[in-house]
DNA sequence: CTCCTTATTAACCGTATCGGTTAATACAGA
DNA sequence: TCTGTATTAACCGATACGGTTAATAAGGAG
């Protein structure tokens, strides 16, 4: 790729990728096409082509660049200088949302990414990601304090059926095309508390 | 579209829409190509070109059919006739994965339509749903026996958070191409066992 | 204003793919 | 062998694709 793509304003850098981040994440890599980027970030193919040597390698970028912004987000937050589950939970979902204010599509984009099949693609992919997300669910599992939740229920499950939820609710906000930042934070939140008052054994 | 698609035996007539599902939920109406469709199912484009006049038709016809199919389903497993919420989300999530038998990707290309926004589509699609989905919301919560569910939780959130939650599983069966109905109505199964576990009134 | 560098794009290229058609073939049964 | 039907290879014009090129616009230094 060009250098010269980071000496624009900041501003002009990420409507370039986030449009490509949104295009990405609503087709498939092969059927994302570089003109739809283009044209959502309102500058010319022949600019983008001019910045990024060819579609694979904007495309890995792009990859490369949320791995490493999910980690330093995840990091700030603090996500796992904690041992309560609920409020690990939380920062870890904030530290999204704050992604999200700046990056609204990058989140699809990694869901969908991680499943791509195209050949070119494939490959460099799947090995980096597996251990963040894997890895990271032993750490919470590890650090994790019990103590207060309900004895009866099952905590991988309980863990499980969580993230589907987030990820089902997320999914909803994609599809009808609501990503409010704000809003998105809020209902969140009240979705953890929800999950509180369900959990955590009562009287602890 | 041409009647004599009815006269083919049934196992071709399935492998073609069911290859129109899988290709529709997986690009926009759009980007998914009848040649595609063709091939997955294992006929030339022209003879599905001799059966639906054209694309919109049978993309059409998907959405008629997925609506009815479902509908009857969910007649036949006497999803309504019941007042206990979890009996009631039991028998609805098995007459959908008794329908993925015979559909595998119905479901996810239903959830697509909806949203679809392409214009010789949208109009025809989205009155005929919001009946569906928004009315049936409706009858569950007022045919709903509540006695028997904890008194401290909202109702409303944890009905969102169940249906977010299977949303959300569903999704990654889809995107991990892991549909294998056995195996989700096994795991679905469970899944309710835990709410039940969860959201049930100690001692009722 | 002139010159030079850099940012930006319109126009283009060859190829692939699209929705849809046509004319010919394979096949069945009488 | 004839006849009607099921099926497809080959084709069509249009469009969209990834990527390039050559020219223009913009900006700053002298």
């Amino acid at each position: 790729m060009n250098d010269k793509f980071f000496n624009l304003p900041l501003e002009k850098q990420q409507r370039i990728i986030n449009a490509a981040y949104k295009v990405f994440s609503q087709s498939s890599y092969k059927k994302a096409p570089m003109s739809e980027i283009a044209d959502e970030s309102g500058i010319s193919k022949a600019l983008l082509f001019h910045y990024f040597t060819n579609k694979k390698e904007l495309y890995l970028y792009l990859w490369v660049n949320a791995i490493e912004m999910t980690r330093k987000a995840v990091r700030e937050y603090k996500t796992l200088e904690t041992n309560d589950f609920f409020e690990m939970l939380k920062r870890s979902l904030l530290s999204k949302c704050s992604l999200m204010r700046d990056y609204p599509h990058m989140y699809a984009f990694s869901l969908r990414a991680y499943y791509e099949t195209a050949s070119e693609i494939k490959s460099a992919i799947q090995e980096n990601f597996s251990d963040v997300s894997k890895t990271s669910e032993m750490i919470v599992f590890e650090k994790m304090d019990t103590s207060r939740l309900r004895k009866d229920i099952d905590l991988k499950t309980m863990y499980d059926e969580i993230f589907y939820a987030i990820d089902g609710y997320m999914l909803k906000k994609y599809r009808s095309n609501r990503i409010i930042p704000d809003e998105i934070e809020l209902e969140i939140i009240s979705l953890i508390d929800f999950w509180k008052k369900v959990y955590i054994q009562k009287g602890a």
